[in-house]
This record gives structure tokens, sequence and C-alpha cells, in this order.
DNA sequence: GCCGCTCTGTACGGTGTCGTACATACACCC
DNA sequence: GGGTGTATGTACGACACCGTACAGAGCGGC
């Protein structure tokens, strides 16, 4: 079977007992991501549920049909679609791939008995239903009362810690929607970070040079909302 | 036994099955709730579980040491600590009483053993927990969008939604914790409300005259974070 | 090599909110 | 009924971000 050959990176699946685990494995699905796939639209019915390997997912809230904003991210060390384990059939936000990379998905209906059957499964997906929770409720703050440039430095390192890499594909226009801000207010963001030598970006390319230097360009909602976050970077 | 004698009015316990809720009964206890109290500071153990009768109970964020958020709103639709539900033991939110009143509460133990005994009680919590988190990400993102105006308007309604009344005591001082500005800044927006004839108020004592002038003045998030609230009034 | 498209940079006036300071108004108490 | 404390109102400059418009810059395709 093809997929005891793939690397299962998501940090709920691999942390279930091998017993449990074999009971899943056969309604997992590996699935690629592509950019801009959007998993779930709101109000729409959740079909799979999703656990990103490297791929990368955001939440977004929409308001008055115009204005995007991301509230949570979704890696490797959760999933999407925590509605379906609190027995809500259709999601509150929209699902949107960020980062492309590969996911391992399981039916709705294959979810909610598998969570029946594991114990472990239950526990742990709870559990990061309450890391996200926090996660959402830390973003509303820091959305309230931190200013642009801080707020794009945490959202960097957030995705840098998720990708596990310095590089990544973003253009502002997007982070514009991720941020709530229009695309100038991140082009002004980026620049003024750019110029202190903590990232460097060109047509959607972004480096990040200065990890530490960029820590500290970010609010304090960075390490509030990351040190649930398991796979930590140093 | 005292607590037969009182009237339940929290959605959570009254829609549970008569002998799951006898079970239950015995663990709960009845508390007066005073304005101001702090049931759990943020990091704190969570020792009961509260569920609101006709008291009131927002929830805030802190950042920064100095600025107050209020990131969602628990009465009687609902329970507060929903986090020991997913098994977490530590709140990641301050929960302070806004409106006095009285409430049931179990200690924590207790509501974890009565959650796995219960099938009807787990599944309406769930159900809550997941009203919750959309009710956090609708305002992450009213925050974000809306003016102060529209705010406060959208939070004087889903204070009246759950205490089930047009008058109430709040000052604006407190006000501006709740939505994240200058106290400065309420005063402005309640002025403007008052000039229209949509509420009045005197140190502290708000009076709601025309709901429905207020829904239009608030913003569209009031009618998408309720319409999941089962105590909805006409 | 040129065109066209996307991405990034700059400019401008407007405005909502900030931080701070001080003035007024109401309620309660001795 | 005058004093005290709390609640509300007003003022003022500062500034972050808004909406919009347009100019440059990088990249791919023919």
């Amino acid at each position: 079977m093809l997929l005891s050959q793939t690397v299962i990176a998501n940090a709920l699946l691999s942390s279930m007992p091998r017993s449990d685990y074999v009971n899943s494995m056969v309604h997992l699905e590996l699935v690629n991501l592509e950019f801009g796939d959007i998993l779930y639209e709101v109000g729409d019915t959740i079909k799979y549920v999703y656990f990103p390997n490297d791929s990368l997912v955001s939440l977004l809230t929409l308001v008055d049909s115009h204005h995007a904003l991301e509230v949570g991210m979704v890696g490797s060390e959760g999933l999407v679609g925590v509605a379906i384990a609190l027995g809500v059939k259709q999601s509150t936000v929209r699902a949107m791939v960020q980062g492309a990379g590969s996911a391992m998905r399981m039916k709705t209906a294959h979810f909610r008995a598998q969570l029946k059957q594991s114990a472990s499964l239950q526990k742990s997906v709870n559990l990061y239903t309450h890391v996200l929770m926090a996660q959402i409720a830390q973003t509303a703050a820091c959305n309230r009362f931190h200013q642009v440039e801080s707020r794009l430095a945490r959202w960097l390192l957030m995705t840098r810690d998720r990708v596990g890499m310095n590089q990544f594909h973003l253009t502002q226009d997007f982070l514009s929607d991720m941020l709530g801000v229009r695309r100038v207010g991140v082009t002004k963001a980026a620049r003024a970070l750019k110029d202190r030598n903590l990232i460097d970006y060109s047509r959607g390319n972004i480096d990040i040079l200065d990890g530490k230097g960029l820590e500290a360009a970010a609010c304090s909602c960075y390490k509030l909302s990351n040190h649930t976050l398991p796979t930590r970077r140093s």
C-alpha cells in the first residue's frame, strides 16, 4: 500500500498508538494541496477533514463580503475541520491553502467513527481544538492593538515555524487579506522590515534573513500563540 | 434539596434528559456571581465550570498587560470553562462577571466525569464550544474592520439578548475594556447613539430605547454571531 | 527583444482612533 | 446642603491606516 511508504508528518496522526493508527490508515487518503485551493467556503458542508503534512492552511473570516481576515493557521501540528469533532457539519470559516504541500484527508463519517474508537485521537484532537481556540482569541486581540509591521513579522514567523523553512512564496496582495489591511499597508510594513535586513523578498519570494531580529520586531503575541506548538523551531 | 426549587435557566443543563440530569444535580452548586468577580485569571487552574442562569460572563484576552479585549460573552446559553471539556486545565483567558446573577457551578473533576456519563451533555457542550469558537472568530474580524459606534451597538444588543432586559448597568470605563478602545472613544460612540434616541444612559444605567434602530446601527456581525443563540429574542 | 501581466513602490488627502488633560454633571453621605 | 467621588463630556495634536490612483520593476511568452 502506498500509504505505508508515505511520510506522515502530521503530529495528530503520528502521535496515535500503532494499533489505533492501523485502523485509521485505511481511511486516510494522501492528497496534494495547491496554493489557493479552497477546502471549505463559509457555510459549506465539511466532506473531509485534512491533516496537513508539509502544507499550510489558513482559516479566514469574511466580513461584509469584501474584507478577509485570517483567524487561524493550520500546519502539521493540527487538522482542518475541527468543527466535525464538535458535532458540527458546516464550516464557519473559509479554509484556504496558503502553502502548497501534501496532507492526509479522511471522510467526515470515517473521522467521526475513528474518534469514537480511538481515545488517543479524541484526546489529541480536543487538545488541538483548544490550541486553535486560544490562537484565534490571541489573534483577535493582536489585530486590535498591534500595528501592521509587528503583525506582519509575527505572521511570517508563524508561517516559517509551520513550513519549517526560511523561504516561502506569498505575495503582498495575499498577505493583505491575511492581516486584514490594504495591500499598500503590507508594502510599507514589508519595506520597513527589509530595510532593517530582517527579511528579503521579490515578487512573492520571501526570505527570512534574521529570525531573531524578526522576533524582536514581532509583537508579544508571537511567543504566546506558539508556546503550544509542538514542532517548535529553536 | 434546595436545588430542586431553583430555576435552572441554563440551556446546557436544562436540555439534559432527566436521568442524566439527576446524576449531575448532586454535583451542582448554586452560586451568586457579583459584578466584577474574576472566575479565572489567565493561566489559572480551572477549579469550577460555571453554567450561568441569569448572570453574564465576559471572556477577555489581555495584551501587553494593560490592554484588555473581550473575545467572548457567556450567558445562560453556554458555560464558562469549555477548556476542561477539551482536556485542558488552565484558562487562556480572563473570565469576569459582567452581569450579576446566579449560576450553577460544578467542580472540574465532577464535570469531566459527567461528560463521560452523559452523551447528551457531551454533545451540547461540544456544540457550545463550536458556537463560542465561531463567536470569537467573528469578534476578531469585527474588531478589525468595524468602528467603535457599530461595535458598541452590537455589544449592547448581545448583552440585552443574554440578560433578557433592555436595561443594565455598565460604565463607559468598563465598556472601554470590552471593546478595546479608550474610555473617551466609548463616550463619543455612546453619545452618538443617544443623540439618535437609540439608547439612553446615565452614570452606568443603560437603557435600550429602540432595539430595531440599534440593530440597524450595529454591524452585520450582530446577526451572524447570534444566529446560533438558542434564547433568541424577537 | 518586445509585449503583457503581475508584483511592488510612491503619493495624496481624509478620517478614525490614540494619549492625555481637564471640565462638567450626577449621586451619595455626613 | 455642601463636599466627595465617580461618571461623563470636551478639547487637541499626533499618527496609523484608509481608499484610490498611478508609476516602476521583474518575469514569462511569442
